[in-house]
DNA sequence: TGTACATCAGTGAACGCGCGTTCACTGATGTAC
DNA sequence: TGTACATCAGTGAACGCGCGTTCACTGATGTAC
């Protein structure tokens, strides 16, 4: 499904990666978790994580089901590490693009960009989080939310530093940040609708997102709370 | 699970029902339909649509899971049509809403009034269309992206008849009607995740969408395409 | 109005299948001496 | 360095269960005469 399968015995593994020494079981452990999170991932490409079993992300990994016990306790622990996986990186980086700017514009331009090459290098990941983060009641959704809640803070945070925000109550800075927030979002969601190599309608829906952007921030200098 | 059950066998619906009189094998099938939209629904209180069985929903309307196939092919018809019965009535009511206001800034907020009162008073509908909206890659996400794309021109269309938007090009009105329906939907899940009876929470979070919708429509007189 | 036949919503038995989870196990890696 | 034992990732058989779908059926409703 989608790229060359990631599933992988211990056998191969230690023929198709580097290092070739001699592997601690420790190493051997890490290595079939990733294998179970890349399997799930790689299943996931057209499909809801509830409707994804067991069996078949075991089987992705190249394990017998109940080996899959030793590394998860449930399907829900799994999903979440794979959130976690998802956001990992992303945060810091997108903190470095904006402190790096000198006006919440081009602090917001740098944003999108940062974000744009991330979900092009991640597409699966973010297939995942946009899917499931309205998709149910489970520890799944949960997570998705506090993460989206964080990014939300950060950015709160860091729209305090410019000038015409600087006097804003907290509630409204919150209110600004989640609204870029959404907008970013339904951008990602966009970004992974568009067919691989459509460039135009990548272009296309760029430039929608900055006006976007731009829509919102220009009310900002007549704002009064 | 949520309210009474709303399974029905044919002879409890018409000890319920009122027209108590004789009853074409016409309208009894009608009601079965009804029964098994409304038992699928029911079950969609906390779980994804993907993960309800045909058993389960035949069993909540009261009849063998065979004679589900009497009413829908699959499943995924059956949710098709569920997408359906969301949007048929809210469609015209919000397009009510609109063509009675003077201004945008009050076509807007009678909209927010128009929906609130509407999700409030179809929440498993509501909750059942913003879970599957980015779900997967099935007949019923796809069934949303229409009737949103439809919401979105709609409100494109009314936002054409004002003054400082009469003269925009199309796309930049339609970034702006998708911006809206965008931050109207954010809206819908946040009403949705409140626990019932939390009236305070519910207010916050109206207060929120005004403000947001203010800070978007702050920048319209200022738009230079 | 009465009779004979057609329609068709709903029934119930049966099927093969993949599911999550249990259990006792194997054999390579790791550790203590 | 060599030996004896402990750990534990992965195995494979087995379980009971709910799934979608098939099929021949029943009996109330509808229709033609």
């Amino acid at each position: 499904m989608g790229h060359a399968t990631s599933a992988s015995t211990l056998l191969d593994v230690s023929a198709a990666e580097e290092p070739a020494g001699p592997v601690s079981r420790q190493e051997r452990k890490q290595r079939t978790r990733q294998a179970l999170l890349d399997a799930a991932l790689d299943l996931l490409a057209d499909r809801s994580f509830a409707s994804l079993s067991l069996r078949e992300v075991a089987k992705g990994a190249g394990i017998v089901p109940t080996a899959f016990y030793r590394h998860f306790s449930s399907m829900e622990e799994l999903g979440v590490a794979l959130v976690e996986e998802t956001t990992r990186t992303l945060r810091g980086m997108l903190r470095g693009a904006r402190t790096e700017q000198s006006g919440y514009g081009s602090m917001i331009r740098a944003s999108v960009r940062t974000l744009h090459r991330h979900v092009r290098e991640h597409e699966d990941h973010f297939r995942f989080v946009t899917r499931e983060r309205y998709a149910g009641a489970g520890a799944v959704s949960r997570a998705i939310a506090v993460e989206m809640r964080m990014f939300s803070s950060d950015l709160a945070l860091d729209l305090a530093r410019f000038d015409p925000l600087r006097t804003w109550p907290t509630e409204d800075l919150h209110v600004l940040a989640d609204l870029i927030v959404t907008a970013m979002l339904g951008t990602v969601a966009e970004l992974l609708e568009i067919r691989p190599g459509d460039t135009a309608a990548d272009e296309r829906t760029l430039v929608a997102a900055e006006k976007r952007l731009r829509m919102i921030l220009l009310g900002v200098p007549h704002w009064q709370p």
